[in-house]
DNA sequence: CTCGCATCTGACAACGTTGTCCAGGCTCTA
DNA sequence: TAGAGCCTGGACAACGTTGTCAGATGCGAG
């Protein structure tokens, strides 16, 4: 670790590469510490001749605040912390954005990362985040046991949840209706005249993968349709085996007409293993994606608002903030059902 | 701003909502304050007896070290900024990704924020980055006039730019190759037979637009045609405006048989007007985008590896922390065709 | 039983900024 | 011209942490 060194150009050396202090400035300019401060946050209290010259050794010198230092000081620091799944699915996009948007118009900062869906991972990447005090964070989480945000909240933390509820702790949370989403697609599925519907989604550990099945079984019992074992299929949702879930549902005796799926990474591969049959199987999936009403038949989704949960997230956590807030509370955002075509097909049985 | 108390607890009342601080855990535990940074930090000479006592105190308080205060007296922030375009344009969320991976993998924060395409934006956002202390920066250009950062950079701000070359300074900067791929994009339409292919793309003052422009001129050229100024739309690509100008394009005397899109935004746009004609005109879009192979027929792209765009650049980053390289550099990735139909479709004139 | 050495521990300063508070100079009025 | 009051500027401490260095403690050897 390099001394602290006095140079022959007067600045103060350090760690940062040398770059100037408001020390540094300050010399220069032939005025006090305090002075240039004062003119570096716009502060009253200093004559135009004044600040005119301290400017010119900031110029001079290409002065920046130390935001670090500012921050020990001060105590808040005017950035908050997104943890998310993974920023490369389409689906965040929209809502980070959001999010940024809210906390640009604060005046805040984001800091991200992503949990990769893994508890350990999102523990570690929150504390990490509170060590650098942000002034909140927005989860979306991938575990189901928050209590290690405990002594954070407690300290001041602002927290939302998003997409899917905290786990054992009390805290806000913003959510799509999933159940009701999930039940209305099904539900439209059954007015078209099927009646052999598959389910494909993630595992029920999930929340949201859990909401849906919720909503699809409650759309059958609605109808007064028992549904078979063989027409559902929850687990991982990687490709290759939510292709081997909808052709085995698709084939065989008695094979579903229709298919509903439980996500968007889901739907694609469906869309997929359709577009190679014959004989197209009615298909509706939850959240929308781009380009869904290029294909052949347009797809039929419901579609969550990915910015509005953004939005509204971030916009309570700012509210938890400003002190307006008090209990947590949780808020669901309806879903809406776009047809497509996809949805609308007869059963082809 | 509330006043330092000192409270019933014996805990430091402070303005981050009374959070404990290393004193406060010393004081519980009956040892010094330097003991208590040693067992936070892992450093050897504590017996295990204390370390207990102090581990005790820690879990009993809620405390965790503040990184603020560890950064100023350390002078690195393990964070490194970056700034994009749009958080939810999906070229983006691969790219945005990646740099998240090695930022990890070198035990930093990725902090970053959206220019929205606005100069001003970024340098906004980049200083601010700056005054935060991040260690390095990875920017997406907006602007052609970097030069606000040499000072930073001076001061040891690492610095690598994405996509877009810097402007006006000397930099890394990482790259596709934009000309090439637009290039062979092009020939591949003119082996296919086409001699009147358009260009539809953004404003030249955008470095990858006027190099993809370039691309297609040299492919033209290279096979002997001279191309008509009705042939190429450079502007905004707003979907009406690259509807307009397809459209355009497409109609008329001697309309084009092919058009090549300059981005995966128009690339889509022309999707749409094309799937609205009966006779289908051959298209290559620049960059790839999901789904493309779905769509009928399968959209010939030529493609680029967002996710090593942003892999090469972060890596080169923390090698320019680590003191590895001097010079800047500049590092162009190649571009891959991927032939899916839409690109071989024989002139239909 | 004492000395010497190794091992642990803690007091203190420093990082760069901002809040507090006081001094000095100025203007304005009586 | 003297006094009151205001405005500007600067000295100093504090934010919570870590590096330095010296002191305390315990143990073994002579």
């Amino acid at each position: 670790m390099p001394q602290t060194t006095r140079r022959a150009d007067g600045l103060t050396g350090n760690r940062y590469g040398n770059r100037p202090t408001m020390k540094d400035v300050a010399a220069r300019a032939g005025v006090g510490l305090k002075t240039v401060s004062r003119v570096v946050n716009g502060e009253p209290g200093v004559t135009p001749d004044t600040e005119r010259r301290v400017q010119e050794a900031i110029d001079a010198l290409g002065f920046r605040r130390n935001d670090s230092a500012r921050v020990l000081r001060k105590g808040r620091t005017a950035s908050i912390g997104l943890i998310l799944e993974d920023l490369a699915d389409p689906f965040y996009g929209p809502l980070s954005r959001a999010v940024e948007e809210v906390a640009r118009a604060h005046g805040a900062l984001l800091i991200n990362g992503s949990s990769a869906e893994d508890p350990e991972r999102e523990q570690e990447l929150a504390l990490a985040l509170c060590a650098r005090r942000v002034d909140g964070l927005v989860v979306i989480p991938a575990g189901d046991d928050h209590r290690y945000l405990e002594p954070e909240i407690r300290a001041g933390v602002a927290t939302v949840f998003v997409d899917r509820p905290a786990g054992r702790i009390d805290a806000d949370v913003v959510l799509s209706d999933n159940f009701g989403g999930a039940r209305d697609g099904v539900a439209h599925l059954i007015a078209h005249g099927h009646r052999r519907i598959g389910f494909i989604g993630d595992m029920p550990r999930i929340h949201t993968a859990a909401e849906r099945l919720r909503g699809y079984r409650a759309a059958m019992e609605d109808a007064g349709i028992s549904v078979a074992e063989r027409w559902m299929s929850l687990g991982a949702t990687d490709p290759e085996r939510v292709r081997r879930a909808a052709e085995e549902m698709l084939a065989g005796p008695d094979p579903v007409t229709a298919v509903f799926a439980g996500n968007n990474r889901v739907t694609v591969t469906v869309v997929r293993v359709l577009a190679e049959r014959a004989r197209r199987a009615a298909l509706v999936g939850f959240d929308d994606f781009e380009l869904a009403d290029l294909l052949q038949p347009g797809v039929t989704v419901v579609a969550q608002d990915s910015s509005a949960l953004g939005r509204t997230a971030a916009e309570r956590l700012f509210r938890q903030l400003d002190g307006t807030l008090v209990a947590p509370e949780r808020i669901e955002l309806p879903t809406r059902l776009i047809t497509r075509g996809s949805g609308e097909l007869p059963p082809a049985d």
